[in-house]
RNA sequence: GCCAAGGUAGCUUAGAGGCGAAGCGGUGGACUGCAGAUCCAUUACACGGGAGUUCAAAUCUCUCCCUUGGCUCCA
């Protein structure tokens, strides 16, 4: 039974999808103006393992995610580099769907443009103004927020207080707080519609394109949290008002946000991380691993004393993968050839053992566990700690040779299993490397110093070695 | 002003009434020619302060202190 923690009421509530077994799932995307930052990336690697694991879980899952690729932004960014902005969205798109492939985020099923979807954003503006919750000024048409009343019931706000702030609030609007579902406009990307030359308010964009792929109802909207207010806010006001169907979503998500140094990262500041500077410096895992090591409502706060402490606790479950496997090739290589006659016998573990059914039992115990801790709004960190407890423990048997091929194998499994939820790729380095020239160079050099070894001539042998690290292949010698 | 999230060992995080918290880091030991990895031990009977409820409180209640964020665009 999987436990989604729900915006809207604030707590933890069991899920149920609309429809049995089949999920609708929208996240905001980004609005491509510029390259995305990791606190994109938190959140879509957020996403990306609810969407795994909810598959993992037997749904049938179809996420959708939106490219804002008109908008002010996009616009001015585009006068100010000399570009056309449609071609600007484009490019930062490119940009944005290459930092998601390099992060291991691949779950979305589709993308839908903004401009790609301007007949159905004017059929629901359309609909709103017949229905008298939009109206049309000489700037544009305006949700009419008056007309619905739940208005701030996802953010906990009541609209009393949301124009004690608001600075010069546009007269022709009824009340402060309506916003915009069509802005007139003459210059630059424009689209004809019924209301005058324009381009579409920031909010309608999304509930246009869910309603046109799901429906007017579906089952869980997620997005950073700062999106809540307004951006959501006003995506239930226009969708529930359209359709007269409540609610427009039944699980809204939303993602803690991500802090540099304790300091919110921002470009004013100077602390403003692209993805691209990240994955220069770190490995997209480790990321991945610090994004998961903190529960995704939480906020996070990067630094690079943390991503090295990220890396090194990654570096500890890939060294037992790694483990695993070496300790059943060894098996699979040099069994065979195995008798007992042989002066110094390869090195095997037996296949079955008498200690079997407790790591099988312990391996049970371990993914049960696992899997409530996701099952429980998906906590990750919990899950993780799960998997070092289970690691402690195996590690000591194979260090006492206590542990046969059997349980090793159930484990390797397990771990395959656990690398597809969270979207970390364990495969040691010894199955990917075959038939590469680097590999069969260190291998040469490795032997050479191997024979070093032998003559006892440990200056040259550490020194190869300190070199080889130089270059960032680690030898470590048994 | 209004809303919200927090303050748990040196660092990063789980836990949410009773059971040894996990990882990283430090120190010592086992193993090793050395180093690394791994294991064992230790740092470490941790929960911002105060009061209350309870047989029992990091966990519930009250209160105080502090941090961060949102209320304009933002994942």
């Amino acid at each position: 039974m999987i436990k989604i923690y729900n915006t809207l009421t604030r707590s933890k509530e069991t899920f149920k999808p609309v429809k049995e077994n089949r999920i609708k799932l929208f996240v905001c995307g980004p609005t491509v103006y510029d390259d995305s930052h990791i606190g994109h990336a938190r959140t879509y690697i957020s996403f990306d393992v609810i969407a795994r694991y909810l598959k993992y879980r037997g749904f049938s899952v179809f996420y959708l995610q939106n490219i804002t690729d008109i908008d002010d932004k996009i616009i001015n960014r585009a006068i100010s580099t000399g570009n056309d902005p449609l071609d600007l969205a484009r490019e930062f798109e490119a940009e944005y769907l290459k930092d998601m492939e390099k992060l291991g985020v691949e779950n979305v099923n589709f993308y839908a443009r903004a401009t790609e979807h301007i007949e159905e954003i004017k059929a629901q503006i359309e609909t709103l103004l017949k229905s008298g919750f939009a109206y049309e000024t000489d700037n544009g048409v305006y949700f009419d927020v008056s007309k619905y009343p739940d208005f701030g019931k996802l953010s906990n706000r009541k609209i009393e207080d949301l124009n004690v702030h608001r600075i010069s609030p546009d007269p022709n609007k009824r009340n402060p707080e309506d916003f915009a579902l069509w802005k007139k406009k003459d210059v630059k990307p424009v689209w004809n519609s019924p209301w005058g030359a324009g381009r579409p308010g920031w909010h309608i964009e999304d509930t246009a394109i869910t309603e046109e792929y799901f429906g007017p109802q579906y089952d869980i909207h997620g997005g950073g949290l700062d999106l809540i207010f307004p951006h959501h806010e006003a995506e239930i006001a226009q969708m529930e008002s359209a359709s007269g169907k409540k609610p427009m979503v039944r699980y809204w998500m939303h993602t803690g946000f991500l802090n540099v140094n304790g300091e919110k990262m921002s470009k004013s500041l100077g602390n403003f991380i692209t993805i691209k500077e990240l994955i220069k410096k770190y490995p997209p895992e480790v990321f991945r691993f610090f994004t998961l090591s903190t529960h995704y409502r939480s906020p996070i706060d990067f630094s690079q004393e943390i991503l090295e402490q990220s890396q090194n606790s990654l570096k500890r479950i890939n060294k037992f993968y790694e483990t695993i496997d070496e300790l059943l090739n060894i098996e699979t290589s040099t069994f065979d050839q195995y008798s007992p006659e042989e002066s110094s016998p390869p090195s095997y573990i037996p296949e079955t053992g008498e200690n079997d059914e407790q790591f099988n039992r312990l391996l049970e115990e371990t993914r049960i566990k696992f899997l409530e801790a996701m099952d429980n709004d998906f906590n990750t960190p919990l899950a993780l700690s799960l998997l070092f407890d289970f690691i402690r423990v195996i590690n000591r048997n194979v260090q006492q040779g206590t542990i046969s091929q059997k349980p090793l194998l159930n484990i390797k499994f397990f771990f395959n299993d656990i690398s597809n939820i969270l979207g970390f790729n364990f495969t040691s380095t010894s199955e990917n490397s075959k038939n590469n020239l680097t590999e069969e160079l260190v291998d040469l050099i490795v032997d050479i110093r191997n024979k070093l070894r032998e003559k006892k001539d440990w200056e040259l042998s550490d020194e190869i070695r300190s070199q080889l690290d130089d270059l960032g292949i680690i030898l470590e010698d048994k």
